[in-house]
DNA sequence: ACTACAATGCAACAATGTTGCAAAATATTT
DNA sequence: AAATATTTTGCAACATTGTTGCATTGTAGT
């Protein structure tokens, strides 16, 4: 099955505006995680710094997407799967950083290994980002 | 064994200066991990932002102290162990971020569990950020 | 103590993120 | 389909965060 943009937001209880549906469609092309810069630059001719703010900001609060742990202090965006919803994410999977090229990847189908806490730390949320070579860079 | 800040810094090739025995004072008893505002704050009528930009950047560099990823836009920093050393870092160890307190914890002990990557990924580094409630915060 | 070198502070700047408010677009009601 | 209510956008101004160049100060080595 297959939603297109407007669809997605309506599912949402957002309203259809240009802005949304053209940085909702980025998403839904783009394999990897987003940054605000990327969004900015590639709209082309686009939109304000503000409108794209709050419109990252409201998909996250709406769980369409959802930011990813860096070690740099850059903030990335991806989509999150449909098991998402608002205030409710399922982000349990991990994140891949290529050093080579940049791409971030979210590796949904891999299970984030259960984590051996200390005695009284109780675990609400597990998030794994792993650096190195990805597939593509990656000589044979 | 115990190292002064001073021991540290003439190891690492760095000259002891006020702000570098004063910013690195303040990882040595602090359990978890500092922002730069933390560190900006607390010096009291301290140094330059400029200076602890710098010095924060230098440690990096020389594998003092490293990088915590987080899912908001902060930077955090949190000392190094001994295994660490300029440019080779061995970061493949716990953190954990408590929602209630907001307190940063290095769970140097425990191991990060082997991930299972597609076909053609090489991991280099593997970071895990675990969110929820520390032992000091946990009700019993 | 003198010299060479490195670190600091200041100023100015660049980048990033936030807030208030009028104008425009979207949704809702009649 | 038109009018009203609501939401979103863009602009401006501002706040925060991080960076760079350069003169001054401090540190290290002889």
């Amino acid at each position: 099955m297959f939603s297109s943009t407007s669809e997605i937001l309506k599912r949402n209880q957002l309203s259809v505006t240009e802005s949304r549906k053209k940085i909702l469609d980025m998403f839904l092309r783009t394999d990897g995680a987003l940054a605000h810069a990327d969004i900015e630059q590639r709209s082309g001719t686009g939109f304000d710094r503000v409108t794209v703010y709050r419109t990252l900001q409201t998909f996250v609060e709406k769980g369409i997407i959802h930011t990813i742990p860096t070690t740099d202090n850059s903030v990335r965006y991806a989509l999150c799967k449909d098991e998402c919803s608002a205030g409710h994410h399922h982000d349990d999977h991990i994140h891949f950083l290529c050093d080579a090229c940049g791409t971030t990847y979210c590796l949904d189908h891999i299970t984030v290994p259960a984590v051996q806490l200390p005695k009284g730390f109780r675990a609400t949320q597990t998030d794994v980002v792993v650096s190195g070579i990805c597939s593509k860079c990656n000589p044979v």
